[in-house]
DNA sequence: AAGAATTGGGAAAAGCTTTTCTCATATTGG
DNA sequence: CCAATATGAGAAAAGCTTTTCCCAATTCTT
């Protein structure tokens, strides 16, 4: 009905259904032949640009639509000089903390018309350096580097080339870089002014592997919030272990083997010490909240509602992290410089395990 | 020293640092230029192609080595009509089960050069077609669909246009369709069959919500084993719940209130579950194994390897399921047609929950 | 040493859009 | 009725590669 070309009708005998329909996808020449103008017409046509009159406009667009036309990205892209693309790569494997971080920034990109690709290095160096060749060879317009846990790493290389690059909850030595980071030490004083609000007089402190940074953090934090409530932080208080339910255990066993002068609140460095440490003081007779109020770190809500009773824990607010990682890659795009290592506030969402109001919990 | 452009000569007084090096990447033209040949030799040179002398081929590609010179995939793709990349489409949000099979999947397609780009729908329609059409706009090669959980969905409309698509861990109706899933009855009578040679006589079934198909495979599943064991499955040992630790407190309850012919073992409907009826089950006194063996399923290990004792679970191989699709897309996007509903064997994971000899684990 | 056969490299088209410039037609003003 | 101005649309270049075809120069054959 409109000049389509012939190559979509099939032939005579051949059975109608099961020949691929389209061989390959229209282009703005198909467009343009069918509703008998020139190419570039047809470009300012479908560009709502240029000087055309409104019958033309509506005639290619009317055709664009019953081809089912659609614009090839690549070429645009080749033309702008812009691939309307960023790279994410994550330095170890993606796991529950990227997710929410990869999630919000996909979604804040994707407002902008910018479409992500995904490279995994999984720790090792030579794929890190294999995913970033492919990067720029597609000419991605940023980089955002992530990783598993907030370290520090070496620095991807495409900086010297101009490329913006985001690190998020990774960062490097570089004041040139721009990193993003959750403020561990503001979390920690979180949890523990509220513990310290609700009455609690000697708050002990279970935590991960001191290598982190994260944990040196937490702990920096945990002291001068005690102080500044006007307890002691007593290093005999603060007990670095492994990020599992099993060390929450073991902790508490060392803490509470003491006769006197116990614990009556823990701050714990994640969700699976904290319940671990909920499952062990109740083993040895402990009330929760009642005697030893905890709260834990993460907001893992699996791990926190599932607890008993559920945890109160320090939220990272990751999502914000991955969503302002991406507006700052957006600015960096648009020919911003922005630098320095940033950190964005935690927050804490009450449950019941520290005692406070207990909202009715789901 | 070998014909650089002087675009990167800074001007004299300017500061040496923090002028943006090069102004935008390299190109053929720029080493052909450099090297003194045309582009069309630079090209061969580069791509080992054509006939050229050693030393033209040595001088291009050194050239094209001091220079960072590194081709536009955009160009490549375009001229090509390839542009090795693939999306996947995740109809809700990217979660714990999608994790290991986006992972797997990037590892497979990266390995034969494709990138991939990360959609996330988040269960709404408007947003997946916006992100199907900008996929189709990037010319991907192919599509992976995905979701959290495996429950039937609307077709995805590009496959009219012939764009290879796999469904992972997801399907539709339409029998031209690849759909990758779980054998999920399978890994129920793996359970079942386990636990009977363990000698357990009564096996109880603890699961999710019904209208998940999953589901109720499980339970076919779990029918189907028993009786080929001689057992019988009453219809009050299959309870039916939410997908989490309180319902499987729950549901213990509901199944130990009775006062005889209590179950010996029970088989969950996922990890978490089978924690909630760990814990439990310890509540009211049973030691497990000994009275009671389980078994969970999904294999999730930060849950498996925290209950006491650890869970022995279902492992879906969701790795394998996306490296399978990867393999699949590829095939079909080489020309291949492949269609159905394939199911993919799941393994079980011995831990010491059930009895079994427990490798000193973990 | 002349003709034939290699050989090495260049020119140009194709792949798809966007955009600038130019030109022809139609319209308006005097 | 002629000149001047709008107006609408086309031609072509640019963006970067790859690839085919072709030509000039060298080498070999006899």
């Amino acid at each position: 009905m409109n000049g389509l070309p012939p190559d979509d009708l099939s032939p005579e005998g051949a059975p109608p259904r099961d020949v691929a329909p389209a061989p390959g996808a229209r282009t703005l020449r198909d467009v343009a032949q069918a509703a008998g103008v020139s190419i570039g017409t047809a470009s300012k046509a479908l560009n709502a640009s240029g000087r055309l009159s409104a019958e033309t406009r509506a005639k290619v667009l009317e055709v664009a639509k019953s081809l089912d036309y659609r614009p090839n990205d690549l070429a645009q892209s080749l033309h702008r000089a812009r691939s309307m693309t960023v790279g994410i790569l994550s330095t170890d494997s993606f796991g529950r903390f990227t997710f929410p971080i990869v999630e919000a920034l996909e979604r804040r990109l994707f407002d902008d018309g910018i479409a992500i690709f995904m490279c995994n290095a999984t720790d090792d160096p030579a794929r890190e350096r294999r995913h970033l060749e492919q990067l720029l060879g597609k000419r991605v317009d940023g980089l955002v580097v992530t990783a598993r846990r907030a370290d520090k790493r070496a620095p991807i290389e495409p900086v010297a080339r101009g490329l913006p690059v985001v690190y998020a909850f990774s960062y490097i030595d570089d004041p040139d870089a721009l990193c993003l980071l959750p403020d561990d030490e503001g979390g920690a004083r979180l949890a523990i002014s509220h513990l310290a609000r609700l009455g609690r007089k000697r708050i002990a402190h279970i935590t991960g592997p001191r290598h982190f940074e994260a944990v040196r953090l937490r702990e920096a934090g945990w002291r001068a919030a005690l102080s500044e409530a006007g307890l002691a932080a007593r290093d005999s208080d603060c007990l670095s272990g492994r990020w599992s339910e099993a060390w929450g255990r073991e902790a508490v066993a060392e803490l509470f083997k003491r006769s006197r002068d116990l614990p009556d609140a823990l701050f714990c460095g994640n969700d699976q010490i904290a319940r671990g440490a909920v499952d062990a003081l109740k083993d040895i007779g402990r009330s929760i909240p009642e005697d030893v109020a905890i709260v834990g770190f993460d907001n893992w809500n699996v791990m926190a509602d599932a607890t008993r009773p559920p945890l109160t824990s320090v939220d990272m607010n990751l999502g914000a992290l991955g969503a302002e990682a991406g507006a700052a890659l957006l600015d960096m795009i648009s020919g911003r410089r922005l630098a320095g290592l940033r950190r964005l506030p935690c927050s804490l969402v009450v449950r019941a395990s520290c005692g406070a109001h207990a909202h009715a919990g789901a």
